[in-house]
DNA sequence: TAGGGCTCCT
């Protein structure tokens, strides 16, 4: 029997698995099998990278050592995913005096599972003579975290069918399995009833699940009651609360949350600041967002890439793009997130240039770029109008085998339509090799409005109807294409069919953020306190900006009324507005952020870009697409968005 | 030998 192991063990160090497995560190040779052997310690053994001596030394128990042996590959097959060493292992258990041992083969089973190979794991499931509730649980557990949340739940019933009963790690994977199987279902609520009989429910493992199960069922007061009735809590079970609330948009719930932890002197981890800065950048709350960083920073907590790339897409969807950048250089180590955060970042604010350069950057550091990398790159193309470059980079990101998704044709035919090459644009939507999505035809109907075409617009239009109904922006820009050309009737006839159709524009909405206070403004609002005081600096802009020549566009107005009124409509568009009150109550000289919940206006967009030059102001307004910068009377987005 | 939280995307 002796002679057979030790064979096997020479056999899987000829077969180079050691070598294969890259750097097993010698200390964990010592702690693994030298140690409980109860072999003296040897500094030549620390120190030893030739796996060889190790084994030498083993030779007087062979079958121990090959336990550990297998049991420590496994271990680092897991660890490193390397699931096609992890067979050649397999291949030796299965051939070894362990194969039919239960704990051997949960090992090989959990090695499966956590690389995600759910077959091979299935298939050791099935064949194992003789299962315990470990061996049910970790086939659970990798069904849940892979992506297939039914598979766990039907195994799960099976599992109470043969009589194992669930412990706490059961329980917090399918839990799991049960938020992630229905958007809102009574199954997660029966679970719960179940933890509960079994006296898991305070657990904090199973717990923590619950309470993450109910923020994503958006049920917030129910997770708030199985977060206080934790018998203890940890960092996982205070973050999976700020998550859920972050998740939600529930800023302020989220931030109060993180400033109990911290009163409760529990320390954020990178999931903590990761979950803050996303729910910041969502909805804008750049001051509380600054104040985390600064409290990140003084806690000496380092700037690892996990939540320091959430910090730069904060600081560039806060409008922030050179403390985007900043972060991005002070980031320790990078990680492809980080550069395709920064690529997204300078696609958004409309820095084609700066892409094409960091993204030439990121190829010269070996990185490799993914699909995500190139949808910015190209997206940045489109934005700024660098067409022969968007070509260039769509053809290479075919040639590195990446296969183009929708959303890449969008920017080709954002790119093509912007340069006014329509016909162009239309035949790639013919050519292309997927079937058009509704996205793809609304970047040629903004091309339409763009380039004034009719006919083609109303085209686009009727493709998009048909695959996305209920979107209201398509029927407004419809009604712009031929409000524009003076096409009354047909303007009249897209109103008439939205109303049928029960489509409804949503309303216009700006704010802006001044002191930690958000400030909100709808178009013609008559109810802010300092309404009257607005009105009047807006008179007083209005008439320097129609002496640079500011012609009020009232095309953008969607409602057919007489000229004087549709001049007086858009005045009190709620841009202009947030503006007016911007300039009111901030320093001389600083930068004005406005964000808004649609597209930016084109008359306010023209209005907007001779204010900047006026009050002699960086004026950045964020819309649902991208970044404008306004300055001296231009705008980065060149005027196509 | 098994468990919970996970950032970038038209």
């Amino acid at each position: 029997m002796l002679s057979t192991s030790v064979s096997v063990t020479s056999r899987l160090l000829s077969l180079k698995i050691y070598r294969g497995l890259g750097s097993i560190p010698a200390p964990l040779y010592y702690d693994s099998i030298i140690e409980p052997l109860g072999f003296p310690s040897n500094d030549n053994l620390h120190r030893s990278s030739n796996g060889v001596r190790v084994f030498d030394l083993l030779e007087g128990n062979g079958a121990t050592a090959l336990r550990c042996l297998y049991n420590m590959l496994l271990k680092e097959c897991t660890v490193s995913k390397r699931v096609d060493q992890g067979k050649t292992v397999h291949a030796h258990v299965a051939k070894s005096l362990f194969r039919c041992e239960v704990v051997m083969n949960n090992t090989l089973l959990n090695m499966y599972a956590k690389c995600g190979s759910l077959e091979e794991a299935r298939k050791v499931f099935d064949e194992m003579p003789q299962r315990d509730f470990v061996t049910w649980t970790t086939l659970i557990s990798g069904y849940s975290q892979h992506g297939q949340p039914i598979d766990a739940l039907v195994l799960f019933i099976q599992m109470l069918r043969d009589g194992f009963i669930p412990n706490e790690f059961t329980l917090s994977s399918v839990v799991k399995a049960a938020a992630a199987a229905e958007p809102r279902g009574c199954c997660g609520q029966q679970l719960h009833g179940f933890c509960l009989k079994c006296g898991y429910d305070l657990n904090v493992h199973v717990g923590s699940s619950l309470l993450d199960m109910y923020t994503r069922y958006g049920l917030m007061d129910d997770a708030q009651l199985v977060f206080d009735a934790l018998e203890s809590r940890n960092d996982v079970s205070w973050n999976v609360l700020i998550a859920g609330h972050a998740r939600r948009c529930g800023t302020e719930k989220a931030l109060e949350i993180f400033q109990r932890m911290l009163r409760e002197g529990f320390r954020p981890s990178h999931f903590s600041y990761s979950s803050i800065f996303g729910a910041c950048s969502s909805t804008g709350f750049l001051e509380q967002g600054k104040w985390v960083h600064a409290y990140m920073i003084k806690s000496g907590e380092k700037l690892v890439a996990f939540a320091g790339n959430t910090l730069i897409d904060m600081y560039a969807k806060s409008g922030s793009i050179h403390d985007a950048r900043k972060i991005f250089d002070r980031l320790a180590k990078r990680d492809i997130v980080s550069w395709n955060s920064l690529l997204t970042a300078y696609a958004q604010h409309g820095f084609g240039r700066e892409a094409v350069c960091l993204f030439e950057e990121m190829r010269k550091a070996e990185i490799t770029p993914n699909e995500i990398s190139f949808l910015s790159v190209l997206t940045a193309c489109s934005h700024s109008g660098l067409l022969d470059e968007g070509w260039h980079y769509f053809e290479l990101m075919k040639r590195d085998g990446i296969v183009p998704k929708a959303w890449h044709y969008v920017t080709i035919v954002d790119l093509l339509g912007r340069s006014g090459d329509l016909d162009r644009a239309l035949r790639f939507i013919r050519e292309m090799p997927i079937e058009p999505t509704a996205a793809i035809w609304k970047a040629l109907l903004n091309a339409c409005r763009m380039h004034k075409n009719v006919e083609l617009g109303a085209y686009a239009a009727e493709h998009v109807f048909e695959l996305d109904p209920d979107d209201p922006g398509p029927h407004v820009i419809l009604y712009n294409i031929y409000a524009s050309g003076g096409r009354w009737n047909d303007a009249a006839r897209v109103r008439k069919k939205m109303k049928e159709s029960g489509v409804k524009k949503e309303p216009a909405c700006s704010w802006v953020e001044i002191e930690n206070a958000i400030h909100m403004f709808v178009a013609n609002d008559e109810r802010h306190p300092q309404r009257e005081e607005i009105s009047r600096k807006w008179e007083e802009i209005y008439a320097k900006i129609k002496d640079l020549g500011y012609v009020p566009d009232t095309s953008h107005v969607v409602v057919h009324v007489d000229q004087q009124e549709r001049e007086v409509n858009l005045q009190y568009h709620s841009e202009k507005t947030a503006l007016a009150f911007a300039l009111l109550n901030t320093p001389p000289g600083s930068t004005i952020h406005i964000k808004k919940n649609i597209r930016v206006c084109g008359d306010c967009h023209s209005a907007i870009k001779l204010v900047s030059k006026v009050v002699e102001r960086e004026i950045i307004v964020r819309d649902t697409n991208r970044f404008h910068h306004f300055r001296d009377g231009t705008c980065s987005c060149g005027d196509y968005w």
